[in-house]
DNA sequence: TCTTTTCCTGACCGTATGGTCAGATGTGAA
DNA sequence: TTCACATCTGACCATACGGTCAGGAAAAGA
């Protein structure tokens, strides 16, 4: 007695208002930041009148908190392809790569996450102390092991993330400022392919993995 | 008929207190952000009365506006000892050295500087286009003789910029993120030095530098 | 002292915001 | 058709915000 296929218009309803509402949410906190955002600018660019929005999501709080959340989903999954590889030029590369990626599709999103972070992540901090903290100490595992193994120079693990989201966050977060200084237009599929070069020449290269 | 020590009282009256209310500002809008930031809570913060800060700063946006200016003084400064270094070793050493000074001393106004960039730069549009943009072709100009005499791997300098400038701000602006991954305490000194030893010696070798 | 100018501030105002709610409308099951 | 429930929304409310202003206090000049 419930199985999927029957109960599904209202399902989609749903599924659909609610995808609606997040991706406008998420441009309209990335561009005017949480104080800055309105419910009226999002509820407007969503196409919906805003007590709907209320509907689905009680507070405004609620809908940034999960905007931010589903942005922290995306991140992580991109580190999949870092596991998987034998050593630093495969794992690394493909981790810029996945990263630079995001930047370039989902920038909204990391423009929000920077500025949550920024702001002291109020609304996400215990992410911070458990996934993330997580995240980060099996990573630095993985590139000691890499070190230990001689496949690259020593370096600490930590400070080599932290470039690692640096560099190629600052593709989404800055892009207006990398835009006015190329000149005014955005970025090409050539240009986005040559800053990807350049990182990963760059770092790889500089831990001595090359 | 104008010489300093004269008409000082109410000039310095004045200086006092709009450094007072800058340095308030400056970490309520990297607190909160432009939109999150009330003129009430900078008020408090500077401990004057609301009313007096209009006094100073005709508006919100005057008093944001001049916090950002500030900074980007700041920053212009940083890269003075780039300019007279022989080579990359000691040009971007020093500037990665004085740009993660600058991280440590003024991570208000990095983070103010970052959101305001992240927001399309709607107030500082014009420094973008003119002081930056002209900086920044100098710089790289900079760069692209160092890569023509040899001294370095051919690299675009652009990118090695946005490198530069992602992997130093990183430490003001998320901050919060390292501090909670450092175990929940702030950088210690020793921390500093190693991660700038970090960063100038990824990058100085990753751009065939060392 | 008197006058002028700067500095200061409590009280106030119009507006915009997040959020609420009663009731309308639509949807699915019996 | 009938009923139950999910979805939707215009109108409304309390609050908080940026900004104003009249007038008082203090300093500088004459």
């Amino acid at each position: 007695m419930a199985e999927p296929g029957r109960p599904l218009k209202r399902m989609e309803i749903r599924q659909q208002n609610e995808a609606l509402i997040l991706r406008a949410a998420e441009k309209v906190f990335a561009e005017a930041g949480f104080g800055g955002a309105t419910m009226q600018l999002i509820a407007d660019l969503a196409g919906l009148p805003k007590a709907n929005l209320h509907y689905y999501f009680a507070t405004k709080e609620d809908l940034y908190r999960r905007v931010v959340q589903d942005i922290f989903e995306i991140w992580l999954h991109a580190a999949e392809a870092m596991d998987a590889a034998p050593g630093p030029v495969d794992g690394i590369g493909a981790y810029i790569d996945a990263k630079m990626d995001i930047s370039r599709r989902h920038p909204d999103g990391s423009k929000v996450w920077a500025s949550e972070v920024m702001h002291g992540a109020p609304v996400i901090q215990d992410y911070l102390e458990t996934t993330l903290r997580d995240w980060t100490t099996g990573r630095a595992a993985l590139i000691q092991r890499w070190v230990d193994e001689g496949k690259m120079e020593p370096v600490d693990p930590a400070h080599l993330l932290y470039m690692l989201w640096a560099t190629t966050q600052h593709y989404a977060d800055f892009g207006h400022q990398i835009e006015v200084l190329n000149g005014g237009t955005p970025l090409t599929d050539a240009q986005w392919q040559a800053a990807k070069v350049s990182v990963k020449t760059i770092i790889l290269r500089g831990i001595g993995a090359l």
